[in-house]
DNA sequence: CCTCCACAGGAAGCGCAGGAGT
DNA sequence: ACTCCTGCGCTTCCTGTGGAGG
C-alpha cells in the first residue's frame, strides 16, 4: 500500500463513520447483543426460569434440552435467564455457578471441561492433563464449593458429533460421586435429528425437561426488527417497507431472526457507505446479495481441492450448454485433474461430492430418468456464477486453471 | 410389456492421521 | 515411547431403478 492516496481515502471513511447519519447504535443489531426484552419468547423464558429457580431454593434443577433452528432465540433466551438468575442468587446469597460453553468454539472434551472449571475459579493448563484428572479436579471443586453448578452446552451437537457422548455421560455421572447431586446440564442444539443418535441413558436423563423454540413468522420478525431498529437507527431514516422486506426474506428462510437482523444491519452499512441519508428497499436487496456472496465465498474458498475441481467442472459445463449431468461432470473433472497433475477420485466419490455441494447450497442436483438414456443427476448452480468463480480463484492451482482459458 | 441405459447410492473395508491410554 | 482406537476420505463392489424405445 502506498502513502497519501489511501490515507486520504481512509480519513474520509473514518470521518463519515464518526458522524453517522444512519446509525444511532449499530451494536444493537449485532448477533451478540442480548436485548432486555425478548418478544414472543415469554413461554420459553418462563419454562426455563421455573426449571432453574430450583437452584435458588437449594435443589438441583432438572437437566434440560433446548431445540430450535438457527435464529430462533435459543441462545439469547438462555443468556437472559442465566443473567437474571445470577443476579437473584447474589441478591439472596445462594451459591449458584453458571458455566456457559459454546461447543462450536470449544469442540473437544478437554476444552469444554477446562471452561467449566474456569467458571468455578479453577485454572487448568490448556494441555498436559488427562481428561480423568480434569474430572477429578471438577469433583474436588464441587465438594469444596458446595455450589449448584449449571452447565450450558450451546451447539452441543458439535462436540458430540466429533467425540461421541462420553462428555455428557461422564458429566451426568459426576452427581453420583458427590454427597448430593449438584450439576445440572442445559443442552442447546439446532439439529433436531441428532437427539436420536444419543445413548438412550444420556438421552433420558438430559431430556428431563424439553423446551422447543419454534421459528418466528413474518409478523413476529417484523415486530422484533421494529423494536431493534428504533434503538439502532436514527429516527426516520428507514424507508417504508424496509423492515417488512427484511422480515419477509428471513421468514422464507425458516424464520431466522439473526438473518433478518443481519440484513437490516448490512443494509444500513451500505446506505452509510454510499453516503445516503436514508435506508431504502434497494439497499436491502444489495445487502441480501452481499450476504449471499459472503456465504458462497466462505464455503467455496475452504473446499478441498477435489470438491473445487468438481465445482469448476460444473461451472464449465453450464457455461457451455446450460446444464450438466453426472457423467459429463465426471469426464470434465478427470480432465481438469489431469491438467493440474493430481489423480482423480472415483466416480462414486464424485457423486458424493456433488451431494455435499448440494447440501451446502452451492448447487442443486436433481435425479432424473432419461428413459432409454439412463438415470442421472442434472445439476444447476443455486448461487451466482460470479461469486463461485471469484472464490475458486483464491486457490492458486484452480486460479491458474481458470486463467488458461 | 419388457429391456436395458447410466447412473444412484448402500455396504464393507482400507490406509492414514491424530488423539487417548499405558 | 509405545500401542490401541477412532474418524475421515476414499475405493471396490454391489444392487436398485424410472422410463424411452423396441
Amino acid at each position: 500500500m502506498d502513502g497519501s492516496g489511501s490515507f486520504d481515502l481512509l480519513e474520509e471513511v473514518f470521518s463519515r463513520v464518526r458522524e453517522s447519519s444512519i446509525f444511532r447504535d449499530r451494536d444493537k443489531l449485532s448477533p451478540d447483543y442480548v436485548p432486555s426484552r425478548l418478544p414472543f419468547r415469554e413461554e420459553q423464558i418462563a419454562r426455563l426460569g421455573a426449571i432453574l429457580a430450583q437452584a435458588l431454593k437449594g435443589y438441583k434443577p432438572n437437566n434440560a434440552f433446548i431445540y430450535g433452528l438457527t435464529g430462533t432465540g435459543k441462545t439469547a433466551v438462555v443468556r437472559y435467564v442465566l443473567e437474571r438468575l445470577r443476579e437473584k442468587a447474589q441478591e439472596i446469597q445462594v451459591p449458584v455457578t453458571v458455566a456457559y460453553v459454546n461447543c462450536r468454539q470449544r469442540d473437544t472434551e478437554y476444552r469444554v471441561l477446562s471452561d467449566v472449571l474456569d467458571s468455578l475459579g479453577v485454572r487448568v493448563p490448556f494441555t498436559g492433563l488427562s481428561i480423568a484428572e480434569l474430572y477429578r479436579r471438577l469433583v474436588r471443586a464441587l465438594e469444596r464449593g458446595r455450589a449448584r453448578l449449571i452447565v450450558v452446552l450451546d451447539e452441543i451437537d458439535y462436540v458430540l458429533r466429533k467425540h461421541g457422548d462420553d462428555l455428557l455421560y461422564r458429566l451426568l455421572r459426576i452427581n453420583g460421586e458427590l454427597p448430593e447431586p449438584s450439576v445440572s446440564i442445559i443442552g442447546i442444539t439446532n439439529d433436531l435429528n441428532f437427539v436420536d443418535s444419543l445413548d438412550p441413558r444420556v438421552k433420558s436423563s438430559l431430556g428431563e425437561e424439553e423446551i422447543v423454540f419454534p421459528p418466528y413468522n413474518a409478523r413476529q420478525l417484523q415486530a422484533i426488527l421494529e423494536e431493534r431498529a428504533s434503538l439502532a437507527f436514527k429516527n426516520g431514516v428507514l424507508d417504508e417497507g424496509v423492515i417488512g422486506l427484511c422480515a419477509a426474506i428471513a421468514a422464507r428462510e425458516h424464520g431466522d431472526a439473526r438473518k433478518a437482523l443481519d440484513l437490516l444491519r448490512v443494509a444500513g452499512e451500505i446506505a452509510e457507505r454510499e453516503g445516503s441519508s436514508r435506508v431504502t428497499v434497494e439497499h436491502v436487496n444489495k445487502a441480501r446479495n452481499q450476504l449471499e456472496r459472503d456465504r458462497v465465498f466462505e464455503v467455496v474458498s475452504t473446499l478441498p481441492l477435489h470438491a473445487k475441481l468438481v465445482l469448476l467442472a460444473v461451472v464449465k459445463l453450464i457455461d457451455a450448454k446450460g446444464k450438466a449431468t453426472t457423467g459429463e461432470i465426471y469426464s470434465v473433472y478427470t480432465e481438469l485433474a489431469g491438467r493440474v497433475g493430481v489423480e482423480a477420485v472415483t466416480q462414486r466419490r464424485a457423486t458424493d461430492i456433488l451431494s455435499e455441494l448440494d447440501m451446502l447450497g452451492i448447487l442443486s442436483a436433481r435425479v432424473v430418468s432419461r428413459g432409454r438414456y439412463g438415470k442421472t443427476k442434472t445439476v444447476t448452480l443455486s448461487s451466482s456464477r460470479g461469486s463461485i468463480i471469484e472464490a475458486l480463484k483464491t486457490d492458486d492451482i484452480i486460479g491458474r486453471l481458470i486463467e488458461e482459458d
